[in-house]
DNA sequence: TAGTGGTCTAGACCACGGT
DNA sequence: CCGTGGTCTAGACCACTAA
């Protein structure tokens, strides 16, 4: 038994990485409180611990908090939702010129046995790899730049998008453009032409944001034709809520 | 009758608003050692505000925290301050290329005015405005993007590197490429050429950053000659610390 | 005005490093 | 194994809101 069933470290760590989880997996859904008795009862500690898992939740942008008002999951709206993705579109731009500049030939190597891998998914069917396996690309791309500061943005946000993602999956035509994408963008690695690199990784990001609005888009509809009002498992939100949490102070 | 001469709002915030600004101010030095006990001092409250603002800032990149070891000023090397500087290029690429799609030509105005602002000031010989007049025109960009998640980022890091920028300045030839590089980034506005516009933010950026990277090693090799080799980062404050403060109590 | 729930203090607890 | 200093608990305090 090497894996531990619940993280180690001290206890605001714990809870923190407890209740990523439990935000993650959809315990929490956005926009639920997160009442700190209610998480003093839940994971048996006292409320310091728990106010500082919260106070580093907010730094990762997957909670909300106003003083005197207490937590909330973030609710990720359309707006949100697409600038972290235009972000994200800046960062692979940059990753994938850097990758054709400087990029050794080992992980250019390790790079064409990823998308290998990903290509025999595709063939055998296997849907439930694609995200894992697409992830192992741009992973080793990203990697490749030595930026820390930007992989932690891509990894924050890759854990918020996921909430969208999850639920809905690639089509079909989609993981064929995907595909094809990847190929150009070897080439270009491969050419070490870093500005054509930078822009199918730039192409690869826009399509990939066109495809995830879209999909963001369906599945409000749906759930305002399913639920208008929607209620949530444990801690509901109070009466007359607004979801308008983007205040600030100039 | 009661005033409130220091930042508003409850402890956590004002601990928070105030050390960030003593970080930025040079208060404490990058490196320092933040103890609870000392700020439970100097500020005047109990552990915990002073705990959860530390974590706040961890979040915000200002500061380091160890599980049971304690909170340092983030120490800036030249690592990680490329790595920041790439960031900022990456997003100065994408917002450029955003304004040059989307940007409005009121707001085209506005920057062309900054930039003759920035302009006359150069002629005068106000050397002391050049920073916040080169920041106005980059913000107006940047601002046009509609993207908190991007500006968050630009102003954080912003924060970071002026630490070291602020003991330099920047060289006569440097000022006028500078405008020469903004000037033919409003053409590509104008002509509502993103890549184009794109590609000369980024340029911009690389300029800058090779500025600042250069002048990063200069401060470096002169600390160096000034304070040789000795104790390596460990137990970088002194013993009978505690600073100065004149400004507990206004 | 009472209730709910966030905030803060005092002090106990405990991990670590020095001697 | 003692001191320093980070961590955690219990409970008081206080901001907001519903009645």
């Amino acid at each position: 038994m090497k894996e531990t069933p619940t993280p180690s470290g001290v206890n605001y760590q714990r809870v923190r990485d407890v209740v990523r989880m439990d935000i993650l997996t959809g315990v929490f859904a956005p926009g639920d409180r997160l009442k700190i008795n209610d998480l003093v009862e839940r994971y048996d500690v006292g409320a310091n611990p728990i106010r500082e898992a919260l106070q580093q939740l907010r730094g990762e942008g997957l909670v909300e908090m106003i003083p005197n008002k207490g937590a909330t999951v973030r609710y990720l709206d359309e707006r949100v939702t697409r600038q972290m993705l235009e972000l994200r579109q800046a960062i692979e731009l940059m990753v994938a010129r850097k990758f054709a500049q400087t990029g050794s030939y080992k992980l250019l190597d390790e790079l064409k046995r990823a998308q290998e891998r990903f290509e025999q998914a595709v063939r055998d069917g296997h849907q439930s790899e694609y995200h894992s396996l697409n992830n192992a690309f741009h992973d080793i791309i990203i990697r490749a730049a030595d930026n820390q500061e930007a992989e932690l943005i891509m990894s924050r946000t890759s854990l918020l998008i996921r909430a969208v993602r999850e639920s809905v999956g690639y089509g079909p035509e989609r993981i064929g453009s995907i595909l094809a994408e990847h190929r150009a963008l070897l080439d270009a690695f491969e050419q070490r032409d870093a500005e054509k690199a930078g822009e199918i990784a730039w192409l690869h990001a826009s399509r990939a944001s066109d495809d995830l609005l879209d999909q963001y888009r369906r599945m409000m509809k749906a759930r305002m034709r399913v639920e208008p009002a929607g209620q949530s498992k444990r801690s509901r939100v109070p009466r007359g809520w607004t979801p308008d949490l983007a205040q600030k102070r100039p």
